[in-house]
DNA sequence: CCAGACGTTGTT
DNA sequence: GTCTGG
DNA sequence: CCAGACGTTGTT
DNA sequence: GTCTGG
């Protein structure tokens, strides 16, 4: 599916459609031309993710200069978000199950079904907002409604068993968060490492200033599929990484 | 009635 | 400065 | 939100 | 599709 919900009496391509329905302001939701409708028969659905980012909004720091975090469930000790080699099955428990001790975040959202010419559905969401609880409002005035338990997402997904009403029950602050802070290596949307999510911290103390030996060192850690420690994280180097300028339109190429 | 919007993030 | 793509 | 584009002439 | 502004 989607990020960012396509009506379906959307005109024309859906791929400029952009990502102005990206989120749905739980204040507006109700009487929204855009999604009482969806909200109204139903279309409700859970989006699971590891996590997502956020940049604190900080009046001094330049937009470019806002830190951005990592958000997620909070984790056991000892699991780490950014090193899925610490995510491994509990055998002994949960064998049976084979359920994985880490916990991925479900948020609720709302989605349509847009049908393009050749009769091809496609699913899109938005994912409800409202303001912030002391638990992210540290970082920004809004944040996403998570689903905890499984009786919630139940009552959230479920539409032929729990009404519109019970449903909106769900929709509340969630009770506490895991976090850290990331480089600027996310700032570029284009960007797709799996660098993005690991831990950042600017103290200079031990840290490695040599880009080559930064880059020794990462390629050695890439091998031996280690993560990287936080010392070992510096912004110069991720400048090398960032992805390639785009080409102009086809027309324009050679 | 018809035309045009339908939304959020953010900012001051 | 302002718009688009992600 | 942030990053990156923002354009025309002409040619094959 | 449905609502608002003119």
């Amino acid at each position: 599916m989607l990020w960012g919900m396509i009506p379906f009496w959307h005109q024309g391509d859906f791929k400029k459609h952009g990502l102005s329905t990206n989120n749905c302001r739980l204040e507006h939701m109700m009487n929204s031309k855009l999604f009482k409708g969806p909200f109204a028969r139903g279309q409700r659905c859970v989006v699971v993710c590891e996590g997502f980012y956020e940049w604190q909004t900080t009046k001094s720091a330049k937009p470019s200069e806002r830190p951005a975090f990592y958000i997620y469930m909070p984790q056991k000790e000892g699991l780490q978000m950014h090193n899925k080699s610490t995510w491994q099955f509990d055998l002994e428990k949960d064998n049976e199950k084979m359920e994985p001790k880490v916990k991925l975040l479900k948020l609720a959202g709302l989605f349509d079904v847009w049908v393009d010419e050749k009769g091809d559905k496609i699913y899109s969401y938005s994912i409800i907002t409202f303001e912030s609880s002391k638990v992210m409002s540290w970082l920004h005035h809004r944040m996403p409604a998570v689903l905890e338990t499984d009786e919630e997402v139940a009552q959230w997904i479920d539409y032929k068993k729990y009404s519109n009403e019970e449903a909106m029950k769900v929709l509340k602050p969630v009770a506490k968060l895991g976090w850290h802070k990331v480089s600027k290596l996310v700032n570029n949307s284009r960007q797709r490492s799996k660098d993005c999510n690991k831990p950042f911290k600017e103290s200079s103390k031990g840290k490695i200033t040599s880009f080559l030996a930064i880059r020794k060192r990462k390629e050695e850690q890439i091998k031996k599929d280690l993560p990287m420690s936080d010392d070992e994280i510096d912004e110069d180097f991720f400048d090398e990484y960032k992805p390639k300028r785009r080409r102009f339109s086809d027309s324009d190429q050679e």
